[in-house]
DNA sequence: CGCATAGA
DNA sequence: TCTATGCGG
């Protein structure tokens, strides 16, 4: 998932807190998605479902963490992938691999009364369908928060977005919206600053990386930081064994490169992958609105449909349908926060 | 994950 | 006030 240059970010990572960071935040709505499915689970594994049997993980997710953003005057505006480029079908075949193993892995640790293998297989078996998102898609309206559909990778218009100035950073886990040139990456955006790494809960705090402060800490450039994503590996191309962050910082700044995957990887073109990062597929006009939640609908999908309780839901409309009131429904201008 | 609750 | 635990759907 994503490029692993997390080594290399030492003394780039600046702890946040939600009270820090007001402004418009682009959300990689795939990668929330995710993290909630794969998350919000009960202990053997099984998500939050209806009584239907679908999967309702991620409403709970988007819905309480989307209240927590607008209490703290962030605007979150969520970017869902859309077409991949051709040279991802490696990465998304591999990722189905994984699903279906994750799958088979964990119907038998259930079988053996395995818990937390089953936990740890279940996560690994996340998939982001069309129902998921459709779903997501209309919580999302119901709350009155923008969404838009990229024409290719989420992250790269996030970075867009980021650097045109319609939002003030990009929210995701992976490092990959960096690559494509984003300013401004907040990682580890949740409420209570817990998360599940492989079953185990983990203490995280949300934090800021700036990608000139990064770029300027290692010397390099954000063309020589795409090659070092390259020899490591990225979401379009598989990266060369045995060369890590460290090693391919040292190719790159030897100006190794093209030998390196001349000789190492003979059948990838860097070129194409490079092109992508550097300007992919974004759209450029876009003004985002933020509307006052409408509570009848939200009560209805998720109550009615969902079967959600609404003892657990009206607090919720309650906290982000009074306080922001005025302030930050309708039409938002884009220089609210400079 | 995020919330509520319990016990320190 | 803080940390641990269980539940939600």
């Amino acid at each position: 998932m994503g490029v692993s240059i997390r080594p290399l970010l030492e003394g780039c990572r600046h702890p946040v807190g939600f009270a820090d960071i007001p402004g418009v935040a682009a959300i990689d709505a795939n990668n929330a998605l995710y993290q909630f499915l794969s998350i919000i689970r009960q202990a053997d594994g099984t998500p939050l479902q209806d009584t239907q049997g679908r999967v309702t993980s991620h409403l709970s997710g988007l819905l309480f963490r989307t209240a927590h953003f607008l209490e703290n005057g962030i605007m979150p505006l969520y970017i869902f992938d859309g077409s991949p480029p051709v040279f991802k079908a490696r990465t998304i075949a591999g990722r189905r691999g994984i699903r279906q193993a994750g799958e088979e892995r964990w119907a038998e640790a259930l079988e053996r009364g395995d818990t937390d293998g089953a936990y740890r297989a279940a996560m690994q078996s996340t998939r982001v369908d069309g129902a998921i998102l459709s779903s997501g898609k209309r919580l999302l309206d119901a709350l009155g928060v923008p969404w838009m559909v990229a024409p290719s990778e989420g992250e790269a218009q996030s970075a867009h977005f980021v650097n045109s100035g319609i939002a003030t950073y990009s929210v995701s886990q992976d490092y990959d919206s960096l690559l494509f040139g984003a300013s401004v990456l907040i990682r580890n955006l949740t409420v209570s600053g817990k998360r599940r790494i492989g079953g185990r809960q983990v203490t995280v705090s949300p934090e800021r990386i700036s990608l000139s402060e990064f770029l300027d800490t290692l010397g390099i450039t954000r063309e020589q930081l795409i090659r070092i994503g390259i020899l490591i590996g990225t979401d379009f191309n598989e990266g060369i064994h045995g060369i890590g962050p460290k090693k391919a910082l040292k190719i790159v700044r030897d100006g190794r490169f093209s030998g390196v995957m001349e000789e190492k990887a003979p059948d990838t073109d860097p070129e194409p992958i490079m092109e992508f990062f550097l300007s992919p597929p974004v759209i450029d006009e876009y003004q985002p609105e933020w509307k006052p939640p409408d509570s009848d609908s939200l009560m209805k999908i998720l109550c009615d449909e969902y079967g959600f309780s609404p003892e657990r839901i009206r607090p919720v409309l309650e906290r982000i349908d009074g306080p922001q009131k005025g302030q930050q429904s309708g039409q938002m201008r884009l220089d609210a926060w400079g």
